[in-house]
DNA sequence: GTGGTGACGACAC
DNA sequence: GGTGTCGCCACCA
């Protein structure tokens, strides 16, 4: 994907950025792209990135974001029980729609990429 | 133009 | 430590 650089979509941009990068079998939280884009207090601006990547011509693993507790979240908006699924396929234990090895599946943007 | 809402998170109580 | 409140800002009615 292109970085538009657009002081009014960049949040977004970003967003979907880190989120192609997150490896199968990882997850990451609204937080933490929020941190890592230097402003953690709007970590419902990527939840709403989240939810305006649908229209998006290209596909993001919207799936491999939770939230803080590694909740799912956002399940409901992939339609029945997708979300959870895909991350069981990729050996990401659930169960009662939380990750219950959140911990060791994280993946900290601010951590493993070292671009801003 | 205005107000309410949201796939969240931090802090106060 | 559960619950409430506020901040954040794009979007829609």
């Amino acid at each position: 994907m292109v970085f538009s650089m657009n002081k009014n979509n960049l949040f977004f941009e970003i967003v979907y950025q880190v989120v192609e990068l997150i490896p199968e079998g990882r997850v990451t939280s609204y937080g933490a792209i929020a941190a890592y884009l230097g402003s953690k207090q709007s970590s419902r601006m990527v939840g709403w990135a989240m939810n305006a990547s649908h229209h998006l011509s290209y596909s993001i693993p919207a799936h491999r974001v939770v939230n803080r507790n590694g909740l799912l979240t956002g399940k409901s908006h992939f339609g029945g029980n997708k979300m959870a699924d895909l991350l069981t396929q990729e050996g990401i234990k659930i169960e009662e729609n939380q990750i219950t090895n959140f911990k060791e599946v994280f993946w900290d943007p601010s951590k493993e990429l070292t671009i801003l």
